[in-house]
DNA sequence: GCTAAGTAGCTTTTT
DNA sequence: GCTACTTAGC
């Protein structure tokens, strides 16, 4: 049991050193276990103790940040501050979530009363509550980015403005960037300086394309990820009541990651701190690399301005790696001109110097690191779980997967595209949002026609049109049809219309599990993907019943009262891979960008694709601070190692298809040479491939574990999946005016195949042809690449 | 309205 | 090399 009892004495113009003395002493005498404050050194321990008042911790790579959180919240509650006024924001569902855990072990089950999450996740817990002063429903739907673009993409059609000079992304970065710096559409539209930036930049009408979103989407009763943030913030700011409601709810303040908070998060967490100010701020400037996203890392730099009477505690000491990697990457780290001041050191083993390899390909480096891989493993006794690839983007896994599948090393990809991003699970998905919230217009084109109802782009039409024009949500038009729409297209749509409200009537009185199998049934989804014999139909009927599985699980706990659908509904769209992971403990490699191993470790880490042009990417090399953005990129992958740092680069590589030359990357420059293995230091001239074979014989290390055989040709796609079909090399279409009946054929994308049928007349002759994958299909000869098997 | 073929644009990074 | 969208013909 957490003891209770209050603490007066604190004052913020307390220096922390007499704090520190006076709370030790106090709560020894209580007799509560304060164990763990004898395993933080002596800047964890001070920060840990610092309860009260305006706190910044600037947390060097590995130097136990996690650890001083946990401990603090621990720390807060054993000082009689009640869990349930105490609010943890984290960067990532998975940090909120091990957090939550590990303060569990200190504090016990008090912690379940902790507020922790996202900024996503609990403001839209909030918004759940407080959005009926806005004019939202409780229920409203969280669009994600693909639901955002595709909404763009409708009202750029409807506007009839060029698709390519207003493109969906640009357009979209545009509106989340004014939302992430709470400028409305309306500000938007009277802001000249704007204005004057549009008009120059030939799109004058970005305020119209803004202001028609923001009503689309509260038309449709749904937010995207960054209004989230900007009608918390409106909330606040509008309605002072509410405002008072948390500020006094959540009296301690705690957030993890403060150099990647944005300026809408900013302003949230200063407005929530105003009155009790205990807010406790957790960050390292040098891992800041969200600006892309709208972090502003002058939020950490600045937070001194903020609060005067702030303590500021460094914690220096990485005992994580070894001496080499941290000096490592401080002389990287060096580079950059814009940071806190901090000296961050290791008193770890010196340990192995870090090495470079050298590949002339993108498929060699995945070969090199692969055979690297299970070569060290053999050597060091490690496990597959202590090796990490870090790439900077999500493309450069295929070459990385391809080689470790070869050799058969288990791997495992995190993030790329998520488990809720996958069509089939949108689709059902998409069912579900309908159904609490029929007004959900993305949601509603996605499935309207899907599994095929006849309601083809026309019929859509005629509903967008209708809507548009009485100023009403799609489902307004289509639930009374024969009001809005002309007879034969109401016909069509009557029985959709039918369909959802019999969704409703369902979920009303089912469990969560129940209605979700009821929809998956009755929408015709669950037959089609069954229906649908190829390889990836397969995969993606198991998909939805992994998704059928997971509703499962919730409708079975014990823990939460309510287990409607619309309850397990309610963040989904906040979910990311990660929280889906079904096997945490496997041993396997561990593949990812650097952006998504933030916060991880590894004893062995590759870093591969250090090109320029790739890291540092191509689109940063424009100012120096995306450039400093790159760096502390880089730096990041280099303190998530242990032990070992591998780093390489390929002098050529395939990008869209095509194979080009590659140089070595400037940060290899960068580096300092007293920590390098310098007989693996490539010489840095040549991006020339014809002479790679010389190169070869220069680079000892290598060749007792890479064969010089040059690859000539793409190897076969590849993603975890098999995929339908790879053509046979070489592949060119046969002539098939003397295709018959009987015959072999392969085909470039369905595989290969009997013909069974012939019919029509040519040029239009067309043949029924039996694929092996992909069973029966109609073929054009005219259009369809054929080549006759002989 | 449906299907297959063809094409443009794309790759940073994530809630 | 992939995906999302457009086009053409039935």
């Amino acid at each position: 049991m957490p003891l209770k009892c209050r603490i007066r004495i604190f004052h913020a113009s307390l220096q922390q050193g007499i704090n520190y003395n006076f709370v030790t002493l106090t709560f020894k005498k209580r007799g509560t276990n304060l164990d763990y404050l004898q395993g933080l050194n002596t800047s964890q321990r001070a920060a840990v103790e610092q309860i009260k008042g305006p706190v910044m911790i600037v947390a060097g790579a590995g130097s136990g940040k996690t650890r001083v959180i946990t401990y603090r919240v621990a720390h807060l509650i054993n000082n009689g501050v009640d869990p349930f006024n105490i609010l943890v924001l984290t960067f990532t569902n998975k940090a909120a979530k091990e957090m939550r855990e590990r303060i569990t072990k200190v504090v016990g089950g008090e912690a379940k009363n902790i507020w922790m999450g996202t900024f996503h996740s609990v403001f839209a817990k909030i918004l759940r509550v407080e959005g009926h002063h806005l004019g939202y429903p409780s229920n409203f739907t969280i669009y994600d980015t693909d639901d955002s673009k595709s909404l763009i993409r409708t009202i750029l059609k409807e506007m009839q403005l060029d698709d390519k000079l207003y493109n969906a992304n640009f357009v979209y970065n545009r509106i989340s960037s004014a939302k992430n710096n709470l400028i409305s559409a309306a500000e938007y539209q009277k802001n000249e300086h704007i204005q004057a930036e549009d008009r120059s930049s030939g799109r004058p009408h970005l305020g119209t394309i803004y202001q028609t979103y923001s009503q689309r989407c509260f038309k449709a009763g749904a937010m995207d990820f960054d209004d989230l943030l900007f009608n918390t913030n409106v909330l606040m700011k509008n309605h002072p009541d509410v405002l008072y409601k948390y500020q006094n709810k959540f009296k301690y303040l705690m957030l993890d990651e403060y150099q990647d908070t944005n300026f809408s998060q900013y302003i949230i967490v200063k407005k929530l701190a105003a009155i009790h100010e205990n807010l406790c701020v957790v960050g390292d400037d040098a891992q800041s690399i969200y600006g892309f996203r709208g972090a502003n890392i002058q939020n950490i730099l600045n937070f001194e301005k903020d609060y005067p009477d702030l303590n500021i505690f460094k914690l220096e000491q990485n005992y994580r790696s070894t001496q080499n990697i941290v000096n490592l990457a401080n002389s990287i780290i060096a580079k950059n001109e814009h940071q806190l001041k901090k000296d961050v050191f290791s008193t770890n083993e010196v340990g192995d110097k870090i090495k470079i390899f050298r590949a002339f390909s993108d498929n060699e480096e995945g070969k090199i690191v692969a055979e690297n891989i299970a070569q060290k493993r053999s050597l060091s006794g490690s496990p597959y779980q202590s090796f990490a690839i870090l790439y900077r983007t999500n493309a450069q896994s295929r070459a990385m997967e391809e080689a470790l599948r070869k050799i058969g090393i288990p791997y495992k990809i995190y993030g790329g595209t998520s488990f809720y991003q996958r069509k089939e699970i949108k689709d059902l998905i998409a069912y579900f949002r309908l159904t609490f919230n029929p007004n959900d217009e993305e949601a509603l084109k996605r499935v309207i026609n899907y599994p095929r109802r006849g309601i083809g782009n026309t019929s859509i039409e005629r509903i967008m049109i209708s809507a548009n024009e009485h100023n009403i949500s799609l489902w307004d038009v289509i639930s009374n049809a024969e009001n809005y729409l002309d007879s034969r297209t109401a016909v069509t749509v009557a029985p959709f219309s039918l369909l959802i409200k019999s969704f409703q009537a369902a979920a009303a009185t089912n469990t969560a599990f129940d209605s979700a199998m009821h929809i998956a049934q009755h929408s015709g989804l669950l037959k089609d993907l069954y229906e649908d014999k190829s390889i990836e139909g397969l995969s993606r009927y198991e998909n939805i019943q992994e998704l059928l599985n997971g509703i499962k699980e919730f409708s079975d706990r014990e823990d939460i009262e309510e287990k409607g659908l619309d309850v397990f509904m309610q963040d989904i769209a906040l979910l990311t891979n990660e929280d889906n992971d079904k096997d945490p403990n496997a041993d396997t490699v561990s593949l990812m960008t650097i952006h998504a191993s933030k916060g991880l470790e590894f004893p062995f880490v590759h870093i591969v694709g250090l090109e320029e042009n790739l890291f540092p990417s191509q689109r940063s090399l424009n100012s120096r601070d995306d450039l400093e953005e790159e760096r502390r990129l880089f730096y990041v992958a280099l303190t998530r190692a242990e032990k070992n740092i591998y780093i390489s680069y390929a002098t050529s590589r395939y990008q869209w298809g095509n194979l080009n030359n590659c140089e070595p990357s400037r940060f290899i420059d960068e580096l300092d040479p007293q920590y390098l293995d310098l007989d693996f230091r490539p010489k840095s001239n040549s991006s020339d491939s014809s002479s790679f074979e010389n190169e070869r014989s220069s680079w000892q290390p290598l060749d007792t574990f890479s064969k010089p055989k040059p690859q000539t040709s793409r190897p076969k796609t590849t993603s975890i999946l098999p995929k339908a079909h790879v053509p046979s090399s070489g592949f060119t279409p046969s002539d098939t005016k003397n295709l018959q009946v009987g015959m072999e054929v392969e085909h470039e994308r369905f595989g290969y195949g009997k013909v069974v049928n012939m019919e029509g007349k040519s040029p239009d002759l067309k043949a029924t042809i039996f694929f092996k994958e992909l069973g029966q299909k109609q073929l054009l000869l005219k259009f369809a690449k054929l080549r006759i098997i002989e």
